[in-house]
DNA sequence: AAAGATTGAACTGTCAATCTTG
DNA sequence: CAAGATTGACAGTTCAATCTTT
């Protein structure tokens, strides 16, 4: 059943993943748009600006986060901004770029969702992965995303990196016990 | 830096997996265009028509594998027939229902846009994770689908799942070979 | 000329209404 | 009336053209 180049058993495993993947997200959408009345797309950018510095961030530095069309970013950002969701702010050091700014209303809307969409990838995902498998799988991720990403944001790269190979809390403390 | 009620390593693990998605997804976009000139959308109709028994399916077990809705199936099909990649035909068992059927030019594309498909799923991500990992995610994989789907197509997971956990070929000889 | 961003036209997908058959 | 499917209007996305600033 397998097509020519790669195994049976490598085929069933990209089926299953890309299943999975549909109706998580299918999933996620559901979630933010009942409890928050914004699609998935919107909270993704509301999620973005609220962790940049001064919550704010730059349209082509959304569209390369989000691997995005920098004309679907200033599509959205217009939807977002006639619902008072984010405002656009011009860009001092340089006046081509805009800067998108996270509202309150916007705010508001990401803290109602974020449970609903934290508890459907928790329960949904990340809960079923064994610690060790999760270490190695975001490490692939984390490559994978790299080698088919132009180069762009390999600061959000190295974090999850790093985040995901940690120890889970007193990592410093047991490496001096060993001691 | 991670939301409450989940860790941060879970959340990395959720961020990485994310992006390694979207840009998986839009890597075999590019690949099946330039090979072929379909959309992803497209190549996926086709090769679960190439799949199906007599090279056909009705409109509403497509919507199921795929997960999308009725209509949006309708349109595809009826722009995919303009192009000649598939053509409709009435069920004679159950006169409500369409048949989709592959026709040559649609057999062709697929060929066409086959290899470089494989070779991107395989290159960009089933060959980077390691034999037993593969089986483990996959299980959760066909586990997730099917929590989160309502019971559609449960018999594309089970074969999902039973290739995904069996031996990589000699399988029967080295268990007998164990008495 | 290249980069950041916006605009409008064409395309794709969703939702609700509709039609036909079981 | 429920199920399978199609249709049309609307919402969201892509592509090419445009404008401004570096």
């Amino acid at each position: 059943v397998a097509p020519d180049g790669i195994s049976e058993r490598e085929w069933a495993l990209w089926r299953g993943v890309a299943l999975m993947g549909r109706r998580l997200s299918a999933a996620l959408e559901r979630a933010v748009q009942d409890a928050a009345g914004i699609s998935s797309a919107e909270f993704e950018v509301l999620n973005a600006l609220s962790h940049s510095p001064d919550q704010q961030a730059r349209a082509r530095d959304l569209a390369d986060m989000l691997s995005w069309e920098k004309s679907r970013v200033s599509h959205l950002v217009t939807r977002m901004t006639a619902r008072a969701l984010v405002t656009r702010g011009a860009c001092e050091t340089d006046m081509r770029g805009t800067w998108v700014v996270l509202a309150p209303a916007g705010s508001q809307a990401l803290a109602n969702a974020l449970p609903a969409y934290v508890r459907t990838v928790r329960d949904g995902f990340t809960a079923r992965i064994a610690a060790d498998d999760a270490t190695r799988l975001a490490s692939v991720a984390v490559d994978v995303a790299r080698d088919l990403g132009n180069g762009a944001c390999s600061a959000e790269l190295d974090a999850i990196a790093a985040a995901s190979s940690a120890r889970p809390a007193q990592g410093v403390i047991a490496e001096d016990a060993v001691h």
